[in-house]
DNA sequence: CACTGATCGTCAGTAAGACTGATGATTAGG
DNA sequence: CCTAATCATCAGTCTTACTGACGATCAGTG
């Protein structure tokens, strides 16, 4: 068995994240959304309504990124767009009721799904993981 | 700010993973090589020759990715393919001499992308934080 | 007011990465 | 032998996310 140390941490981050990704996946698909569509009705729950740009910038991903998935979220009844009454470039986008209520049921399959996958892990390493991973992710 | 507790895993795994890629592509650039290709050559340094199908099992990837992999360092002059002689089915897949000086300097250079990586994390919280990973990685 | 530069959303095209399914060559077991 | 399994390969596909260009709109300047 290689030693732990000799495991290179490119090779331990794709392999962790697709650990989760098999237990988040699964644990949306009855919602009928994925992991990247419910991380933009979080943030759109965060400040509603937002531009497109501007949760484009809260989760890093391109602008043209989001205009695909905000085109499969009004598709899906779960955001709408309007014209934005300060600023005709930007697109009002909000949640509608349906959208709220996919965001509670998602939220939660994610909290259980964190909780398997965290189970490795006690209670103490499970609190440094997520704080390291977030100054290891802001640089 | 958001606080720690609110971001998702999935979240925290890709921005972690996508500023570690944005030190250890640049750092491998300069020989040529990307971070798959590089541990391609990892493995196949710890046991030589291997066959393709060991080697994609080792980094938990697919047979026909690895074809493609062996391809590109094979192009490179950095591995070998010849018929294994055991079973002619198989390849037996060797670092050549420039692969192993590739696979040195390489990694010399990911240990330096991985210290610069994990410089916001204390000597102790770097320790746990691979040890965790690397059972979060494993299930 | 007219003009310039920047911003927003959109779309077409592209590229990387990794998969599925099929194929030919070879091996192992009965 | 014959059948089933294994290995490498290839073509095709799918996902994800990007670049670059565009029209519409806004803000600031003179």
């Amino acid at each position: 068995m290689t030693p732990v140390s000799r495991r290179r941490l490119g090779y331990l981050f794709k392999h962790a994240q697709s650990r989760l990704a098999g237990l988040t996946g699964p644990a949306l698909e009855p919602l009928g959304v994925d992991t990247r569509e419910l991380a933009v009705l979080t943030v759109l729950d965060a400040r509603t309504p937002m531009s497109q740009q501007q949760a484009a910038q809260a989760l890093r991903i391109d602008r043209t990124t989001m205009v695909a998935m905000v085109d499969a979220l009004e598709g899906k009844g779960l955001v709408s767009r309007r014209p934005h009454p300060d600023d005709r470039r930007k697109n009002a986008v909000e949640l509608t009721a349906h959208g709220r209520d996919v965001l509670r049921d998602g939220s939660a399959a994610i909290d259980e799904a964190e909780r398997v996958f965290l189970a490795p892990l006690s209670e103490d390493e499970r609190r440094l993981v997520r704080d390291a991973l977030d100054r290891l992710a802001s640089g």
